[in-house]
DNA sequence: GTCTATAAACAGATAGAC
DNA sequence: GTCTATCTGTTTATAGAC
């Protein structure tokens, strides 16, 4: 792996376990075992190569993403899927967890993936969740883009009360709730 | 007010608007008008403090919740106007947000106070969820816990979304996604 | 109680050798 | 391209004057 790549890589990491505030060009440099020189030749300077890694992250993300809502089954299934996929739920979400961070905030460079993400996710997911009211899965009067909207921030508000507790069971149990919910009533829960 | 009174409030603000890691005693200390003396005379050191002003913040976040979800109304009323009271989104929860900051997660002291809070609304939602029941109002095969877990989860994430697209909207329309699917099937929003 | 002085470590970046 | 100085300001805390 080249300098750059480790660089980004290690950027990464940190940004996910201690967001933006909280990583030092130092800590980067010495996960990545580079000096000083190798980051200010290959980027500008934090923001830079903070840039770079959030756009990889973001990327990635939205690829695994969409191989759970690209996949087979009905519309009500990959959402299930989605909603359901492995996550390590304590270590929370990589991109919305850079919401919290003042400085990404204050930035409209840093903000932009964050919020094409979300963003992408959100209209993914209202799509589906139309195609599934076309088959009859669930009610017509819902609205696709809120309900989407709703399962974004469950999984989002699920990291944090999955955090607050140390129980990833904390997660899991706004899921199951929303699910519920949303569960056509040709295949209740209960 | 005391020096004590205004460096907790001073890092009440700080800790909302940039979190721990992001805030520096020094910052505190400007925003109060109090020397470097002050502080370590009241408090042993930065997280004496930031307990302090944590458990302020999430005493007075209790008494707001409580005022909607005591008050009068049905149970689905009142989830509503939790649901729907006023908020500056944007700046996002005092609370909540404690939790994408690594240094809280990492101190069982400071994260206790997050912890609680959050559990202490799930609970009461819970019962309200349950009291609902008992009414007829929602759907008996419903998780009480569980239905409150997807509500606090809906709020958490909601500022998530909002300050990822730095619209407040984007909070409504989660909130209005749980809501039209939790609508008691009497007062249909459709 | 509150202030200023001092201090060791860190943050973020630049300069220039190799 | 990568490295090691070097530099200015900040962070977090202690010491001691007032």
């Amino acid at each position: 792996m080249t300098t750059s790549e480790r660089l980004i890589q290690s950027t990464r990491e940190l940004l996910w376990e201690r967001g933006y505030v909280g990583t030092s060009p130092k800590a980067i440099l010495e996960r990545a075992g580079a000096g000083q020189g190798s980051m200010y030749h290959h980027f500008k300077g934090k923001p830079d190569l903070a840039l770079a890694a959030i756009r990889r992250t973001a990327e990635e993300m939205r690829a695994t993403a969409e191989g759970v809502l690209g996949g087979p089954g009905t519309p009500y299934e990959r959402i299930v899927g989605y909603l359901r996929r492995e996550r390590d739920v304590l270590r929370g979400c990589p991109i919305g967890r850079l919401t919290m961070d003042p400085d990404v905030i204050a930035s409209d460079e840093l903000r932009a993936p964050v919020d094409e993400t979300l963003d992408w996710l959100r209209e993914r997911l209202a799509g589906i969740v139309e195609e599934g009211q076309r088959r009859g899965e669930f009610a017509p009067g819902l609205d696709g883009e809120e309900i989407a909207a709703a399962i974004v921030a469950t999984v989002q508000g699920g990291y944090v009360l999955a955090r607050a507790s140390g129980l990833p069971s904390a997660f899991d149990a706004g899921v199951r709730g929303l699910l519920s919910l949303l569960a056509p009533p040709t295949a209740p829960t209960a």
